[in-house]
RNA sequence: GCGAGAGUGGCGGAAUGGUAGACGCACGCGACUCAAAAUCGCGCGCCGCAAGGCAUGGGGGUUCGAGUCCCCCCUCUCGCACCA
C-alpha cells in the first residue's frame, strides 16, 4: 500500500511519547495502594475491559481516551485514582480461531493480549499496569469458582432446564449470532430448539431491589436506567385459571398471566407457547400438533426473531371455560408468538385491545369483541378495524364490569376471580433467571462433580481452581471438554466412587461481572480483599459502550448483591457513575466489482469521489457506518499512532463530537488535530524563547489584562467542560486560549512590555495543565520547554484554579426584543437595573422605530440577558 | 415486533426556556514564496440590491419568548437474554 507523504514536523512525538511514558512509569505516577491509610479521597476510574480479539480498534481508543482524561483530571484534582486494566479473555472467537486455523485458544488469546497491551501502552494511558490480569488465568477464574460455590450454598444458584439452539449436524449448541436464517452458520443445518439442564443464577430474587435501586443511581444516564427498568419489567396483573372443557391427562386447568383482566369479556381464544407442557402433551397424540410445534422449534431462541416472524397458529380443538361466563367456551390454540419465558407461557387473546391478538384473530377469522370504549366514542358506532385500542375508557359488553373505568374493572375482575377461586392479583416480572452454562471449552469450568450415588457435588474448595486441560482437540464437533479422554473422569469427593466432572463452562458475562472488584486487590488469596474493596468500591466512573446498557450492567449489579450476600463485598451497587460512549464510524468503500475496500486502499479526490490508490479504479463511496471488519471500513489505531502520535489520535477523538454520540473517523479530522499540536508547539516555543521567569508585575496593560482574562476564563470553562464530560467543548475552549495567545504574540511583536511577557508565560503554563488530561505527552514537552529546571512533571501537578477577579465581566450585551423578536442589543455594565436597561434600549434608533406609535403593555426583563417589550397598537 | 435514544449551516458541533450557529473542519479571497507545502490575515446558514424575511428532521401546541417543554409523524442508532 502506498505510503502517505511525510508530514512536516516540529514537535517530535516519536521521541517524546515513549520518553514520557517511561518517565511516568519510572516515577510510579499512577500507582496506588490496595488499602491506603491516608486521608486522600479516592476515585476509581474504570473503562470496560477489552476482549483480546487481536488488535485494538478505534472503539477501544475512544473508550480508553475518555477514561484516561477522567483519570488524569481527577488525579490533578487531588484524588488518589485507581485506574486499572485487564482482559475479558474467555470467549467464542478463540475457539473459532482454533477450529479454523488450528491455533490453541490459550496461545491465540495470550498472543493477542501481548499485542494489545503494547498498543494500549503506546496510547500513553495513565494505567497502573501492575494490576493487570486476564480472566482466562486460573489465578482469576479459580476465585470465580469459589464465588459460584458460595452462591450455590447461599441458594442463589439452581439447576433447571432451558432451551438452546441445537445444530444437529455439528452436534453443538449455537449462540444466537451463529444462527443465520434458521440455519447453523458452519453446517448450514436447520437449527432446532433443544432442552438442556443448565446452571442458573437466581437474579430474579433481586428483581425488586434491582429495580428500586435504579432510583439511587443519579450519575447513570437516564436512558440506561429506563432501559433496565423496562427490562426488569415489573407489572401488576392477574393469574387466571381457565378450566379445560376436557382434561388432557392430568392437565385440567390452564394458567394465564394477564395485565388486562378488565378485558376478560373480550376474550376470543387462548394461546399456548409451543414449548408449553400442554402443547407437548398434545403433540404426543396429535401428529399435526407435533408438526406445528416442530415448525416453531426451527425458529431458534431469539426473541427478536420470534416476535417479527409472521404469526402462525394451530387450533388444538380443545376448549376452555370462561371464568365469568358459565355458558361460554373458547378455543385453545398454539401460537408461535407466545413466549414460554414470560408469565405462564399462555395468554388469553383479546383482539380488540391487543395488537398482536388482533393480527392473529384477523388471520384465523376469530371474533373481535370491543370491551373498552375510548373517551368520547359511542358504543353504537365503535368498531375495531385494523388497530387495537389499548388506551383508557369505560368497560362495555362485560356483564358485571359494565360502566366501570378500565382501571376499576381490573380490581373488580381480580376480586371476582378470587371469589370464584379462578385466579388472583399478582405482580409479574419480565426479568428471567440467568442461565450460565455453556457447552464450550474456552471458559471458566463450573466446579461441580456429578456422582451417580451422591448427585450434584460441589468441588471441594481445596481442589480449586478446576483448571482447563490444555491438550484438547477441536477436530470433533461438540464440546472438547466433553470428549477429552481423561479430564472429566474423577472420583466423587463425597463417596470416592467414579464420577463425572461438569463439562460446561460459564457464560463469559460471569467473568466480567466482578472483575472491577478483583482490581482492588488483584493478588489477594481470596476473590477480593475486603479492606481493599471497602476502600475503592464502588467504581466512581465506569465508561463503556451503550451496547452493554442492559445485560452486562445488570449482571454486574446482580453479582455485587450476591457477593454482598456471601460476605465478599459490603455494597450493592458496583458503579456509582456511568458514562456510555457512542461508536466510531467511517465511510465504507466498494470497488466497481462490489468488493469492500479498506480506507487505506482508497484515495479521496479533491473534486469529490474516490479512486483506488494503486489501480486508479473508481471507488464507490458508501454509507458512514460503525467500523466493522466485514465492511472493511476500519482504520488501524496502531498505524495512526505510528504516523501521528498518540496525542493526535486522542485529541481528534475528543474534539470531534460529544462522546455519547457516534463519531466519524476522518483523515481530515486527524490532520486538523495534528496541525493544532504543531501550532501549540510553535506558540509555546516562542514564549519559552522570548520571555523569562519574572515576578508578577504590579499593573497590566489592556492587552496583557485581556490575555489574563482569556487564560483564567479558559481554566474555568475547561474545568466545567471536563466535569460534564463535554470534552469537545473543552477542546473548543483550549482553541480559544490558543487564539488569544496568538493574538498576544502579535501584540508582543509590536509593543510588548514585561507585563505582557508575564501574562504570556502565565497563559502558557496554564495551557500545559489544561491540555494535560487530553494530550499528556505534549503537555510534558511544552512544560519542559517553559521550565527546563522544574522537578515535577505536569502529571504530578495540581489542577489550576481561576482567579475570580479575572472572570468578572466589565460589560454585558443585553438583547432587546419587541414582541419576542430581536430588534437590537445594548451594552451596559453587569447588574444594570431594569429601568436603566429600558431607557438605553428605547434610545436605540431601531428599537425606537419598532416602538413608535405603540403602547407597551408588558415588559419582560431578565438581568444581564434580555429585555422584551410586549406592545399593542 | 417490543423497549430505549438521536436528528441544528457543506460537515462535526455550541447554546441555565432568553441575541441560534461558540470552536473546529471544508471552502473562497488575500499575504508570504520563483513555485508548492506549511504558516498568517479576512470572509463564510439560506433568500434578498437593500430594508428585511426564513431557518434547529416534518406537522401541531404551551409561552412575552421554544433547538430546549408537550402531542403526532418520519428517518437513523442501540438492545432483545448463548457475540463481547
Amino acid at each position: 500500500m502506498a505510503q502517505p507523504a511525510a508530514l512536516p514536523t516540529r514537535y517530535d512525538f516519536a521521541t517524546a511519547e515513549p520518553r514520557w511514558q517511561q518517565e511516568w512509569a519510572a516515577r510510579g505516577c499512577f500507582r496506588v495502594a490496595d488499602a491506603p491509610a491516608g486521608g486522600q479521597p479516592k476515585y476509581y476510574v474504570l473503562e470496560m475491559f477489552p476482549y483480546p480479539s487481536g488488535r485494538i480498534h478505534m472503539g477501544h481508543v475512544r473508550n480508553y481516551t475518555l477514561g484516561d482524561v477522567v483519570a488524569r483530571y481527577k488525579r490533578a484534582r487531588g484524588f488518589a485514582v485507581l485506574h486499572p486494566m485487564g482482559w475479558d479473555a474467555f470467549g467464542l472467537p478463540a475457539e473459532n480461531a482454533a477450529r479454523e486455523r488450528g491455533i490453541h485458544p490459550a496461545r491465540w488469546t495470550w498472543d493477542n493480549i501481548a499485542t494489545m497491551r503494547g498498543e494500549l501502552q503506546r496510547m500513553g494511558l495513565s494505567i497502573e499496569w501492575e494490576r493487570e490480569f486476564a480472566t482466562c488465568d486460573p489465578a482469576y477464574y479459580g476465585h470465580q469458582q469459589k464465588l459460584f460455590l458460595d452462591f450455590l450454598r447461599a441458594g442463589l444458584v439452581e439447576r433447571r432446564e432451558a432451551w438452546v439452539n441445537w445444530d444437529p449436524v455439528d452436534g453443538t449448541v449455537l449462540a444466537n449470532e451463529q444462527v443465520i436464517d434458521g440455519r447453523g452458520w458452519r453446517s448450514g443445518a436447520l437449527v432446532e430448539k433443544k432442552r438442556l439442564a443448565q446452571w442458573s443464577f437466581k437474579i430474579t430474587r433481586f428483581a425488586p431491589d434491582l429495580l428500586e435501586a435504579l432510583g439511587q443511581l443519579p450519575r447513570w444516564p437516564e436512558r440506561v436506567r429506563l432501559m433496565q427498568e423496562k427490562w426488569i419489567g415489573r407489572s401488576e396483573g392477574a393469574r387466571v385459571r381457565f378450566a379445560l372443557a376436557e382434561a388432557v391427562g392430568e392437565i385440567a386447568d390452564l394458567e394465564v398471566y394477564t395485565t388486562r383482566p378488565d378485558t376478560l369479556f373480550g376474550m376470543s381464544f387462548l394461546a399456548l407457547a409451543p414449548e408449553h407442557p400442554l402443547a407437548a402433551a398434545l403433540s404426543a397424540r396429535d401428529p399435526k400438533a407435533a408438526a406445528f410445534i416442530a415448525e416453531c422449534r426451527r425458529m431458534g431462541t431469539s426473541e427478536a426473531l420470534i416476535e417479527t416472524a409472521p404469526k402462525q397458529g394451530f387450533d388444538t380443538g380443545l376448549r376452555v371455560r370462561h371464568p365469568f361466563r358459565e355458558d361460554a367456551t373458547f378455543p385453545v390454540w398454539i401460537a408461535n408468538f407466545v413466549l414460554m419465558d414470560y408469565g405462564t407461557g399462555a395468554i388469553f387473546g383479546c383482539p380488540a385491545h391487543d395488537q398482536r391478538d388482533l393480527d392473529f384473530a384477523r388471520k384465523y377469522g376469530l371474533p373481535v369483541t370491543p370491551v373498552v370504549l375510548p373517551p368520547g366514542a359511542e358504543k353504537a358506532d365503535f368498531v375495531i378495524a385494523d388497530q387495537a385500542y389499548d388506551g383508557p375508557g369505560v368497560v362495555i359488553n362485560s356483564g358485571f364490569l359494565d360502566g366501570l373505568s378500565e382501571a376499576a374493572a381490573k380490581d373488580a375482575a381480580i376480586a371476582e376471580l378470587a371469589r370464584r377461586g379462578r385466579g388472583e392479583g399478582v405482580v409479574n416480572w419480565r426479568l428471567r433467571d440467568w442461565g450460565v452454562s455453556r457447552q464450550r471449552y474456552w471458559g471458566c469450568p463450573i466446579p461441580i462433580i456429578h456422582c451417580q450415588a451422591c448427585g450434584v457435588v460441589p468441588v471441594p474448595e481445596a481442589d480449586l481452581p478446576v483448571k482447563l486441560p490444555e491438550d484438547v482437540s477441536f477436530e470433533k464437533p461438540g464440546n472438547p471438554l466433553d470428549h477429552h479422554p481423561t479430564w472429566k473422569h474423577v472420583v466423587c469427593p463425597t463417596c470416592g466412587r467414579p464420577a463425572r466432572r461438569e463439562t460446561d463452562t460459564f457464560d463469559t458475562f460471569v467473568d466480567s461481572s466482578w472483575y472491577f472488584a478483583r482490581f482492588c486487590s488483584p493478588g489477594a488469596a481470596r476473590p477480593v480483599d475486603r479492606a481493599a474493596a471497602d476502600h475503592w468500591l464502588p467504581v466512581d466512573q465506569y465508561i463503556g459502550g451503550i451496547e452493554h446498557a442492559i445485560l452486562h450492567l445488570l449482571y454486574a449489579r446482580f453479582f455485587t448483591r450476591a457477593m454482598r450476600a456471601t460476605g465478599h463485598l459490603g455494597i450493592a451497587e458496583p458503579f456509582a457513575g456511568l458514562f456510555t460512549q457512542g461508536m466510531v464510524t467511517h465511510e465504507s468503500y466498494k470497488s466497481a466489482a462490489g468488493a469492500w475496500l479498506y480506507p487505506s486502499e482508497v484515495e479521496k479526490l479533491p473534486e469529490g469521489g474516490a479512486r483506488h490508490r494503486e489501480t486508479g479504479e473508481a471507488v464507490i463511496v458508501g454509507r458512514i457506518e460503525a467500523m466493522s471488519k466485514s465492511r472493511r471500513n476500519t482504520v488501524d489505531p496502531g498505524a495512526i499512532i505510528a504516523r501521528f502520535g498518540a496525542d493526535t489520535a486522542r485529541w481528534f477523538i475528543l474534539s470531534d463530537n460529544p462522546p455519547e454520540r457516534d463519531m466519524e473517523w476522518t483523515e481530515a479530522g486527524v490532520q486538523g488535530a495534528w496541525r493544532f499540536i504543531q501550532r501549540l508547539d510553535r506558540l509555546v516555543e516562542a514564549i519559552a524563547a522570548g520571555t523569562a521567569d519574572a515576578p508578577m508585575p504590579g499593573a497590566f496593560s489592556a492587552s496583557a489584562r485581556a490575555l489574563r482574562q482569556a487564560s483564567h476564563r479558559a481554566v474555568a470553562a475547561v474545568t466545567e467542560a471536563l466535569e460534564n464530560f463535554a470534552f469537545n467543548v473543552a477542546v473548543a475552549r483550549v482553541h480559544e486560549l490558543a487564539n488569544a495567545l496568538a493574538e498576544a504574540e502579535t501584540a508582543a511583536g509590536m509593543a510588548g512590555g514585561d507585563d505582557l511577557a508575564w501574562a504570556r508565560r502565565e497563559a502558557a503554563f496554564l495551557l500545559c495543565r489544561l491540555i494535560a488530561p487530553m494530550m499528556p505527552h505534549l503537555a510534558e514537552t511544552l512544560h519542559e520547554k517553559l521550565a527546563p529546571e522544574a522537578a515535577a512533571l505536569i502529571a504530578e501537578q495540581p489542577w489550576p484554579v481561576a482567579e475570580p477577579a479575572l472572570l468578572a465581566r466589565e460589560q454585558v450585551t443585553i438583547a432587546v426584543q419587541v414582541l419576542g423578536k430581536l430588534r437590537g442589543t445594548v451594552t451596559l455594565p453587569p447588574g444594570s437595573r431594569e429601568d436603566a436597561v429600558a431607557a438605553a434600549a428605547r434610545a436605540e434608533p431601531n428599537i425606537a422605530k419598532a416602538l413608535a406609535g405603540a403602547r407597551v403593555v408588558k415588559q419582560i426583563f431578565v438581568p444581564d440577558r434580555i429585555i422584551n417589550f410586549v406592545i399593542a397598537r
